[in-house]
DNA sequence: TAGTGAATGAAAAGACCACG
DNA sequence: CGTGGTCTTTTCATTCACTA
C-alpha cells in the first residue's frame, strides 16, 4: 500500500494509491482524480490525502476489515494511528505497552481522518459504499427543529454535518524568527537582491513561493499608484496566484495587497540598480531573477530562496557567535 | 515519504447597542 | 429587562505550502 504521483498527458500531476501488488486502487484513484481535476485542488492536497488513505487501507488490511464498512470502527483506527507506526513491515497487532510513546500527534491524526472522510463520502456518493457509512462519519441533525425561515429550500431531510471523530489538539508555540535573527540574515546577504528577499519575507510577510512569483508590475511603490490604474493608497505589492514557469505559487487563491515600508522600497531601488548593471533594462517581467549564474535573467525559484536562506542563517549565526 | 504549521471560508458564539 | 440587529471574534473542517 503506497502513494504515487501520476503525470497525466495534459502535463499536470496528481497522487494516487497503489495496493500491495502495485495495482491502482480504483476507488481511491477516482476520488483523488476528482479532487484534482473536478474540484481543482492543489497537487499537494492530493498527495496529503493519498497518504491518509494509504494509512486507512493499511489499517483495514492489517486488522482484516473491509474498507467500505470499517468506518464503524473509526475510533479503533484513531488508536491504531496513535500507537502503530503503520509501515508495511510494522507489527500487525497494536500493543501499546506501558511507557511507550505515541507515534502520531493529535493534529496529524485529525488530518488523516479528514482525508478518510473525504474518501468514504466519495465512495458513498458513487455507490461503492453503503449509504449508512455517512452517519458513522458525521453527526446528522435534521433541521426540522429550526424555524421555517432558517430551513433550506428543498423538501425532506436536511442535514447539518459535524465530523464525529476529532481529537483535541494541544496548543503549540511557533518558533518565529526574532528581530536579531532577521538582522543577522540581512547582514549575511551577498547581494542587493538577497537583501530584498529577506525584507520581503521578514518584513512584508510574503511566503517564499509568493516572492518568487512577483512581477515587476506587481510592485507599486509610489505613495499614489493611480497613474498605474490602481486605487490602493501608499506603497504596496500585489500578490497574485499564477501558474509560473519557475513553479512559484501563491498559497492564497485570492489575490491580495500587502503594504510595504520604506526599508523594502529602498531595498528594491538598490536591487533594481544591481539588476540593471547585469541585464540592462531587459530580462523577464519577473522581479527576482538570476544575476549571478546561468541562465541570466530567468526567474529565481522558490527552492533557491530557501537554500540561500539556509546559507545566510548559518553565516548569520556564525557571525553573532564568533 | 511522513509530518508540521498556517491559511482559508463558513458557521457558531460572543460583544455591543438601540429600542420598546 | 428582554429582544432583535449588526458587527467582531472564535472555532471547525479543510486545504496547501513547506520541512525533517
Amino acid at each position: 500500500m503506497q502513494a504515487l504521483p501520476v503525470r497525466v498527458p495534459s502535463g499536470s500531476t496528481y497522487w494516487t494509491v497503489l495496493d500491495d501488488e502495485l495495482r491502482v486502487v480504483a476507488e481511491a484513484d477516482a476520488f483523488l482524480r476528482e479532487l484534482r481535476f473536478g474540484r481543482s485542488r492543489a497537487v499537494e492536497t492530493t498527495k496529503s490525502y493519498a497518504g491518509g488513505i494509504v494509512l486507512y487501507l493499511r489499517w483495514c488490511r492489517d486488522t482484516r476489515r473491509e474498507w467500505r464498512t470499517a468506518a464503524r470502527d473509526l475510533g479503533l483506527f484513531m488508536l491504531w494511528l496513535k500507537w502503530n507506526p503503520g509501515g508495511d513491515e510494522s507489527v500487525r497487532v497494536v500493543v501499546p505497552g506501558p511507557g511507550s510513546k505515541q507515534v502520531r500527534r493529535e493534529s496529524r491524526i485529525n488530518k488523516v481522518l479528514t482525508s478518510v472522510r473525504g474518501f468514504l463520502v466519495h465512495a458513498v456518493i458513487s455507490k461503492k459504499a453503503p449509504a449508512w457509512v455517512m452517519e458513522l462519519l458525521y453527526e446528522l441533525g435534521d433541521d426540522r427543529d429550526l424555524p421555517a425561515q432558517a430551513r433550506g429550500e428543498s423538501e425532506g431531510m436536511r442535514y447539518r454535518l459535524r465530523a464525529r471523530h476529532r481529537l483535541q489538539e494541544p496548543e503549540t508555540a511557533v518558533d518565529r524568527a526574532s528581530d536579531q535573527e532577521i538582522v543577522a540574515m540581512f547582514g549575511a546577504c551577498r547581494s542587493a537582491r538577497d537583501r530584498l528577499i529577506v525584507l520581503l519575507l521578514g518584513r512584508a510577510g510574503l511566503r517564499r513561493g509568493q516572492a518568487a512569483g512577483l512581477r515587476r508590475s506587481d510592485m507599486h511603490l509610489l505613495m499614489d499608484s493611480r497613474a498605474l490604474g490602481c486605487a490602493v493608497e501608499g506603497a504596496h505589492v500585489h500578490v497574485v496566484r499564477r501558474e509560473n514557469p519557475n513553479r512559484a505559487y501563491s498559497k492564497s487563491r485570492k489575490a491580495f495587497v500587502l503594504p510595504v515600508d520604506f526599508l523594502v522600497v529602498q531595498a528594491l531601488d538598490l536591487y533594481m540598480m544591481e539588476r540593471h548593471d547585469v541585464l540592462g533594462s531587459g530580462g523577464s517581467d519577473f522581479l527576482l531573477v538570476n544575476l549571478f549564474r546561468q541562465p541570466l535573467g530567468s526567474p529565481v525559484t522558490p527552492e533557491a530562496c530557501r537554500s540561500e536562506a539556509d546559507r545566510q542563517a548559518c553565516d548569520g549565526a556564525a557571525s553573532t557567535h564568533p
